[in-house]
DNA sequence: TTGAAAGCGATACCAC
DNA sequence: GTGGTATCGCTTTCAA
């Protein structure tokens, strides 16, 4: 293995001096820069990024938090595409990704104190938004960076936030349906608690009043299990059929698709339907559905850079992201 | 942070002691064995992995190799829930994982060679089984660790395989389908080259054959775009729409499942249909699909654990992991 | 503008 | 059984 010795050896100049010249120090004549930078291409030299991390005391690493069910969170196609798309940001930098799934808040203020010194983590990416976020105060108090994939509740300075404009999405969506002459929509969703969904919920309520119609009583809630939200649907379903649905969540979505079939409700022809986070569970429905594409790889790239950006000057100023979205009309709020 | 010499000041002995106390090395007394070790959670020691990595000069770290278009593998279940189970081996022994993804043997073959010195990784998980496979004839002339995650075509002693019995799989679900009483069933795939569809071709052809059932021109070969998908199904059942398929993968089978749906065929009174690889995408398609499920996750733990088993003790004996299978039926082929 | 040398934290060889 | 110490590859002061 070649290393920055050899470099030095061949080149005629310290060790010290091809560091340098990696680092593209200002202070080395640019002959000798261009010199070594040859030889290093020759040789074919890579830095060993153990030696680097020790004696820079990072890891290089940065951690991914979910707050869910472990067998949920990996089935989720927005989880996974956000993932991918840190990924991709990492590798540009040589990072790698630890991310780990914890069900309570309790437990994954543990697994991150845990990670800050087991793994030594260079930083964070949490997956989550809320009021009240004991992870991310405990971040901002350990001075550790992090990014939050969702909205900035309470103009929180310290940290970068990636989100979609879901008011806006929601309202959109909404007005889609709306537009087809639907007057009776509702609304399905199984976790409140997220800003996310508060949002999106706003973006609903404003698209019905803006058009007259009424808010109340058009929200559904249900759990995860299949037989649950069946039961639960029918039950909402008993006194008036609505014409049509929004579901929060593309993977929650799925499986409310399950349950209509199973209810014998006809998509689009008896109720339209509609959701958000496209992916091939969306694409390759039947019939296939209209979405809002979130483009959660992009959000899980922007995170991976702010963050890697963040871990390289903390100082920088840290603006916030907002990504675009975009409503993709398919077959499922297409009646002939 | 604490180092192995400040639990070498404080027990009293010298820091390579510390070290054999971690490595649980056979003659260090089991008194200062305990002493050491309660010091160590006292003061809440961890290695710090760089450090040992420099030494070593190992990287911790394993390659998950794929070959497909990158989209489709990052969408594809099958290969999420592989990953997962690999992450999950990889946190036990505190391995970090790579995964990468290219459309040719020539393109995976490059990035092989330059992660080996890049990144200095310990071993790999080559995802796709073949005949004349020139990665793993690579990383046998190199002599680096790797376990393959599908059927040791050739009986190569070098590495270790990981697969399900798939003939005994296809032979199941396709025999399923005959007793609901079909005669006329058609299997579809969109690449022939790997041996996991070589072998369940083969399940499926036995089943036919041993039921008396003529396996001639019931294959339909397809691409991955949905309209091609769709217009080769329409071809294909001009003549003659058969009674049942079976999809060789989840993924392609939700395609095919919207290409039905398009074509106005309705599952599963038209026609019944059944697949491999279970996931949310045949779990909550409607009707949810008939699946063989092949414990994918477990297949990455499994793959994950033979892999640092490999690359801890490289010359261990390399026996064979084969998965169970479990044939899973819904409603995609309980016609009433 | 460049060089010499100390040091990051852990391991393993050679002594005793 | 245990200790002393060179070593891994790189960065970074301090000097020149």
């Amino acid at each position: 293995m070649v290393t920055i010795k050899d470099i030095a050896r061949k080149a005629g100049v310290a060790p010290s001096t091809v560091s340098r010249v990696i680092q593209d120090h200002k202070g080395i004549s640019t002959a000798t820069k261009e010199k070594i930078r040859l030889i290093m291409d020759e040789m074919d030299y890579r830095p060993n990024v153990s030696a680097r991390n020790l004696v820079l005391n990072s890891s290089h690493t940065i951690a991914m938090i979910l707050k869910s069910e472990a067998h949920d969170a990996y089935e989720n196609p927005f989880n996974n595409a956000v993932y991918n798309g840190v990924v991709e940001a990492c590798r540009e930098d040589g990072y790698s990704i630890i991310s780990t799934t914890k069900n309570t808040e309790r437990e994954i203020l543990e697994e991150v104190k845990s990670l800050i010194r087991l793994r030594q983590v260079d930083g964070f990416i949490v997956m989550f938004s809320k009021t009240g976020n004991k992870v991310t105060e405990y971040l901002t108090s350990v001075g550790l960076p992090f990014v939050v994939v969702g909205k900035d509740v309470n103009q929180n300075n310290d940290a970068i936030y990636i989100d979609n404009d879901n008011i806006t999405a929601a309202y959109q969506l909404t007005q889609l349906l709306i537009d087809k002459g639907m007057r009776d929509i509702r609304v399905i969703n199984d976790d409140e608690g997220f800003t996310v969904a508060k949002d999106r919920m706003k973006g609903f309520k404003d698209a019905l009043r803006d058009n007259e119609l009424d808010s109340d009583e058009c929200i559904i809630q249900v759990g995860s299990e299949l037989e649950e939200i069946r039961d639960t649907l029918n039950e909402a379903f008993n006194s008036k059929q609505p014409e049509g649905i929004i579901t929060f969540d593309g993977f929650l979505h799925a499986k409310v698709l399950a349950a209509l079939y199973e209810l014998q409700i006809r998509v689009p022809d008896d109720m339209l339907t509609a959701t958000f986070n496209d992916s091939p569970l969306t694409q390759f429905a039947s019939p296939p559905q209209t979405t809002v594409d979130i483009h959660s790889a992009d959000i899980g790239r922007e995170a991976g850079r702010a963050l890697i950006g963040l871990i390289q000057e903390p100082n920088k100023l840290k603006c916030n992201i907002t990504l675009p979205t975009q409503v993709i009309e398919r077959q499922s709020t297409r009646k002939e």
